[in-house]
DNA sequence: ATGGCTTAGGTGCTAAGA
């Protein structure tokens, strides 16, 4: 089984990218993100036609988040449970006996912001309900654009990004309490070629769209799939495809593919 | 050099992303 996370930073624009790249890349789920649009503006019918089932939480020109599937998507929940949000950035699904969480967490902005606030209590919200989850499925994969680079070597600079948004201390210890529940970062169990060479663009999920940031490598991984014991104990790997921030008019963030062997 | 580019909304610019 193969679960798919993409930032597609606008379905509208990025939708024959989507629908070219599932149809090379045959996952079992597809989780996007930041598709930007209105339930009623969504392109069910494009996707359905393309032979698959869908199901999407969004609104417009912000957030919003969909999963795609070859398969049923049972039980789909849209938020988080009790958390008074107005912002789409969350649908989850049990597909094939996996229940897939995607997220799109908040930017944060800047630690002096108030968007900062809220996104580090929307992360303690989601802590909460993914507790929740485990308890109820043993198969859990939490997936999505979690906006916080693990490490410092998840970022091109580690000395620029030192205590800045997406690396602070406060984002990558909610990360940790999400880690500790039970869940494990699969990419960080495979090999991705040298952490520190300039030009490894396999470790970053992420490449601004300024100043040539995909050719100069300027990158961050902040895209993740976690994945709950019993599925980390049969996933055999988890790797960011390059091709599609390649293409004509790209998403900023490239796809990040975890596949587990049942 | 805290900009660089890309998106949405709306039609000239601002806001937001990360």
């Amino acid at each position: 089984m193969k679960i798919t996370t993409w930032n597609v930073n606008s379905l509208n624009v990025r939708l024959p990218h989507v629908l070219d790249w599932l149809k090379t890349n045959p996952v079992d789920v597809l989780a996007v993100q930041e598709t930007k649009m209105d339930n009623d503006k969504f392109p069910r019918e494009a996707i359905e036609a393309a032979g698959f089932q869908v199901a999407f939480n969004g609104q417009k020109t912000y957030n919003g988040v969909a999963l795609i599937s070859p398969h049923n998507l049972d039980d789909v929940a849209h938020d988080i449970p009790g958390l008074d949000d107005e912002q789409k950035r969350v649908i989850a699904a049990t597909v094939n006996g996996v229940h897939v969480v995607n997220c799109y967490v908040p930017n944060g902005q800047a630690l002096d912001s108030p968007k900062y606030e809220y996104k580090l209590g929307w992360l303690n919200s989601l802590n909460a309900y993914i507790k929740q989850l485990l308890a109820q499925h043993e198969k859990l994969v939490v997936v999505g654009d979690y906006n916080i680079a693990p490490n410092a070597a998840d970022t091109h600079d580690p000395e620029q990004w030192e205590g800045k948004i997406l690396c602070s201390e406060l984002e990558r210890a909610a990360l940790n309490t999400l880690l500790e529940l039970g869940l494990t970062d699969t990419w960080s169990r495979f090999d991705h070629g040298d952490s520190t060479a300039e030009d490894n663009k396999e470790r970053f999920t992420w490449w601004d769209y300024r100043a040539a940031g995909f050719r100069r490598n300027l990158g961050l991984r902040i895209d993740h799939v976690l994945a709950s014991d019993a599925l980390n104990q049969v996933c055999n790997d988890c790797r960011v495809d390059l091709e599609p921030r390649r293409w004509e008019r790209p998403s900023d963030h490239a796809p990040v593919t975890a596949v587990f062997d049942i």
